[in-house]
Formats: structure tokens, C-alpha cells, sequence
DNA sequence: TATAAATTAATAGTAATACTATTAATTTAG
DNA sequence: CTAAATTAATAGTATTACTATTAATTTATA
């Protein structure tokens, strides 16, 4: 399998770009630095000029790739959740029995990241901060509705029911599969925030990790002890 | 009960305004229509200037009460979670029985707002909706560890840690309370959010509510159901 | 009721942001 | 070798997010 997995690439909508970043060595440069800055100094602070400043190119250069700050945001976290959704496929494939491939799952889902070393250009490590820190913000807006029908959010969509499908197969009869899924993803991002900065509100940290709290979550909600 | 209940106020952290907004009719103004504002434009487009043209006033007349509109963001959180820890309190108040009052408080927390006549100058209804769609903006920033220590947070954490006694009280031996407690807050608005604009993955809606999905959580999850 | 103090309004100004447009220089492709 | 494509550089704009100053109005109190 190896070999297979060595030139894979995440695809993300071409509707989040004007010339596709992985085409060239600027662009490679424009979406691994851009994922350093907006790690550094916020979403907010982040500016088109200050990336161009930092790789020594231009603002206008970086313009020619993506239309704004909003879509490149957007872009990267295209590309996180791509990169997740293969992390999961790959690691649930061989996993016939339904409880044990939901429990990897979840374990993907809620695990800290590490390095990626397929993906030179970019530190999944950072990119994981930068979507905890900032990847709400990319659907909380006003454009939210037109962006969901232009396809931006559809490989978050795609995970979220991969989740779901695998919740169903253990508990065909639960009602709430989606929800449940969406939950999860979103929750991980939210407990590892406070474990980071508001520590007073979650039990999540160093020994008792966000992993063991959502797979024991999972384990009562769908009575995974009983028929496993 | 009733008159009691009359001339109650919120309190909110005085560091978040310069002059306090409920002691002028100006200064309610701003709060009031404020609200009103950055549900029609959003946050990001929404500056003091429109404000101040929207009530027929002045730009610099509003930073007479707020620093800037970060800190504004924050002062209206607080006063939602602060009206909401209100609700809670009294709704579950003459309850006894841990189970009831725990599913009434997250029936409080779950289910849609309605309108709150004793503050004639905050429509709820439409700061429900700001909190759904912006509240998240006031601590996803590279400020949230000298926010957290000055209490911008403080209304939000004694509500998750009242929640989250309740849990305990429920399920002593559940490890997890704060972290449970703390994504159903945040979840609630998730599944809102969803439900509204990314309706394909969840299970939310007009028949099936948020409420029945986080009881039905939660009662699984404790294992409410054998000795209710 | 006069007058001082406090509050609010109005005007002007600034550095930075989030772009667009144009032209020049360089690279790459057939 | 030349044309096309790409990248860089420069300049410019409306808006944002403020600050500073002064004037007008309201309120408190002696």
C-alpha cells in the first residue's frame, strides 16, 4: 500500500481559487506560509500583505491565486478535512467488525495531529491549531447558504455522514446519527480548545484525553459495552 | 415571585464598557440596536459608524461606551449567558428530583428563545441568533488567555459549572461532567446553526428539536433511564 | 436660578485594510 | 525563437477602526 499513498493529493473545490496553489512552487509557498501566519498572529491580523512581506513576493502575486483572505481560509480547511477524511478511510478499511471501525474512527477524529511528511509543504500540526483556532469562522457568515449551494463545505459534509453511516451500523435504530456526527467533529475542535485556554470548563487534558471522553461518550450513547 | 422578578438586571463585567449602557437612554440604544445591527449585517461588516447612523447619533458618541466592537461582542455574550443563567436558576429551583431538573435544564439551554418583556430595550430573540452565529468570534482570538484572566468568560464558566453539577449530582461517578456540561452549551448552538443553514447533517429540526436529541443524549449517556 | 460639571455631538484627521488596475519583467512552452 | 503565460512592482481607492479636539446640551447642586 505504500506506493499507492505516496502521490496522493487532497482535491479541494477549484471554486476556491483563480489558479490552483499546488501548480507552481509560489503557490506551494502561499498556502504553507499563509497556514504559519494566520497560526501566528490570528485570522483577523492576517493580511495578503503581510504573507507577501514574509515570503518575499507580492501581495498582487498572491492575489493572482486566491480572491481573499475569507476563500484561502476556506481552502485550507478544504484541505484538512480531505486530509482527515483519508486518514480515515485508510485507517478503518481492514476493520470488518462495526464497533471497533467506529471507535478508530472516533480516534482519528479526536487525536492530536502529527506530521504528515506526504505533504511537504504543508504542517498539518499548525493546520491543525489554525482549524480548532479560526475554521468556524469560515461558516459563520452572512454568505454561509451561497457558499453551502457553490460546494464549499461538501468534503465536511462527506466526513460528517461517513461518520454517521458508521454510528448507523452499530445502531441502526438511534435517530440521531447526524447529529451525533456532526457533534463529535465540532466537539473535538471545542474540547481541545478549552483544554488549551479555558481549562476550568473541560475534563479533557493531558492523561484524560478528548479521545477517551468521546469514545466513552459513544460506548453509553449507543451500548456499544453490551453487544460488542 | 412575580414582583420580585420585576427589577432584576443583568449584571455584566464593568471592564467590558467605558460608561455603563443600561444607566442612559443612549446607552441602551446602543445595546438595543446594536443587536439589531450586527443580525443584519454581521459582525464582520458591522462598525460604530453604521451604528451610530442607525440610531441617529454619533460614531464617537459610541465609543463613549465601548472601547471597540470586540469588546461590544463580548459585553452582549455575557449578557445573554448571564439572562440565560437567570432562566436556569429559577426554572429549576422548586425541582428536587436531580434527573427532573437536570432535563429541564438542558430543556432551558436547548430550546428556542422567546421573548423577555422585563428588558424592553434587548430583543432576545435576535441576540439568540448573534450567539449562534457570532458568539463564538468573541473568544476565538489570540486574546482569550488575558481576556480569560481579566472574567470576560466568568458568566459562561459558573453557567457550565452549574450544568455541570448538575451532572454530577445525577452520576457521581461520571468523569466527565465539565466537559459533557460544557459541549452541550456549545453544541445546542451547533446543532441550531445546522439546522438552519447545513440542514443535510443533522437530525434537527421543526418535529425532531435539539431538546429531544440532547435528553436523549443525556439520559443514555448518565444512564437516566433505569433509576429515574 | 445660576453656574459648574458631566455628557453628548460634531468635525477632522490617521494609519491600516482589502482590495483593483496597469505596466513591466521574467519564465515557459511550442 | 517568439508568443503566451506568469509573476512582480507600483500606484491608487474606499472603507475601517479608531483618536483628538472643540462645541453644544443636559444635569446636578450651591
Amino acid at each position: 500500500m505504500d506506493k499507492l499513498l505516496e502521490n496522493i493529493n487532497i482535491t479541494v473545490n477549484p471554486e476556491l481559487y483563480l489558479k490552483n496553489p499546488e501548480s507552481s512552487e509560489l503557490g506551494k509557498n502561499i498556502v504553507g506560509h499563509g497556514i504559519l501566519l494566520i497560526d501566528e498572529i490570528g485570522f483577523e491580523k492576517f493580511t495578503f500583505k503581510k504573507l507577501g512581506a514574509n515570503i518575499k513576493s507580492n501581495e498582487s502575486s498572491i492575489y493572482r491565486y486566491f480572491e481573499n483572505k475569507h476563500k484561502f481560509l476556506v481552502y485550507i480547511t478544504n484541505w484538512y478535512w480531505g486530509w482527515k477524511e483519508f486518514q480515515l478511510t485508510v485507517s478503518t478499511y481492514g476493520i470488518s467488525n462495526p464497533h471497533e471501525k467506529l471507535l478508530k474512527a472516533i480516534e482519528v477524529i479526536t487525536h492530536p495531529v502529527v506530521e504528515d511528511l506526504r505533504f511537504r509543504h504543508i504542517n498539518e500540526v499548525t493546520l491543525n491549531h489554525i482549524i480548532i483556532n479560526e475554521s468556524s469562522k469560515s461558516y459563520l457568515t452572512k454568505e454561509v447558504d451561497s457558499e453551502n449551494k457553490e460546494g464549499y463545505f461538501s468534503i465536511y459534509k462527506r466526513l460528517v455522514n461517513r461518520v454517521s453511516d458508521m454510528i448507523r451500523e452499530v445502531a441502526p435504530e438511534y435517530g440521531f446519527s447526524l447529529s451525533l456526527a456532526s457533534m463529535i467533529l465540532d466537539g473535538a475542535l471545542h474540547q481541545h480548545f478549552l483544554r488549551d485556554h479555558i481549562a476550568s470548563i473541560t475534563n479533557c487534558n493531558k492523561t484524560t484525553t478528548a479521545s477517551d471522553y468521546f469514545k466513552d461518550l459513544m460506548v453509553k450513547t449507543l451500548k456499544m459495552e453490551d453487544n460488542g
